[in-house]
DNA sequence: CCTATTCATAGGTGTGCACCAATGATTGGT
DNA sequence: ACCAATCATTGGTGCACACCTATGAATAGG
């Protein structure tokens, strides 16, 4: 049986990017799951080691995510020990997270596995067309609605 | 409040990539919804617009998608008048779509769609880019595992 | 001929994701 | 001192997606 995917959605880039990220998600998944963990995750851990320390509710704003789903990732990344939560002295009704070493370490293990699967990915690129990709995302993702 | 992406997630191509991916396939889940639509639909319509009529168990062959999956989206396609089903009299237990001129009118619209939305996603990116870009993706697609 | 296989169908599960409303504690504005 | 707004939290909802099992009709292979 043939199974060419219809020249008319290969025809837009729209589906293929769809398509590819929607794989690039779920291998990305099935590298975390085995952790018990998903993108919010690894996303928490990248931007408590880029920024410091953070509120939820800046959290929150800087990933784009709702402040109530916060608190269940981070739920689970306080019993990984992974992040601290602890309330803001100057303002009681915010909590302060912070990264633990665990939590650091932890962060690179998932940036590895990350790599593990961009290597899949992208595997049919050369590195220079590699770097023309990432410049060109970066790009997109620069103009995206953070939701 | 500092939005900012942690570099630790940009600097990952595959982050990028589910991450625009996703915004992409928003966005065109956004165009098809008010027509009760999801992207299925269109891949099933243009699977019959470039390949002519297929039993359903060759539709969900080629499109990677799950047989009882297939019967709910022609459910629905045939529902619209834009696909009609008929016993294949050569083997009886098949069922053979056909596009309808309809039907293919619809696709029409929802690849209209579908370029609107291209427009918005691609709009940091000048043409050669965009070609470029097609490229890559291309190739990447090719390599998926079809599922 | 009859047994195993194929095909379409019906009905259901689980997961990830995003979102929402209500609540209690705390703060800021006036 | 009070009222309104803010923050974290709880306990949901709904949707898309992928997957699974069981069933009946039809076919194919020995």
């Amino acid at each position: 049986m043939d199974e060419t995917t219809p020249p008319t959605l290969t025809a837009l880039s729209t589906y293929l990017l769809s398509r590819v990220g929607k794989a690039a998600r779920n291998r990305l998944g099935e590298q975390l799951a085995p952790r018990g963990l998903r993108l919010w995750h690894t996303a928490v851990l990248a931007a408590l080691a880029d920024f410091g320390a953070h509120a939820q509710r800046d959290l929150a704003a800087r990933l784009g995510i709702h402040a109530s789903d916060v608190v269940k990732v981070l739920d689970e990344l306080t019993a990984a020990g992974w992040v601290e939560r602890a309330r803001d002295p100057a303002d009681r009704r915010r909590v302060r997270v912070t990264l633990t070493p665990a939590g650091r370490a932890a962060l690179a293990e998932q940036e590895a596995a990350a790599r593990a699967v961009q290597e899949e990915i992208l595997a049919p690129l050369d590195a220079e067309e590699r770097a023309l990709l990432h410049d060109f995302l970066l790009r997109m993702h620069r103009e995206l609605p953070l939701r």
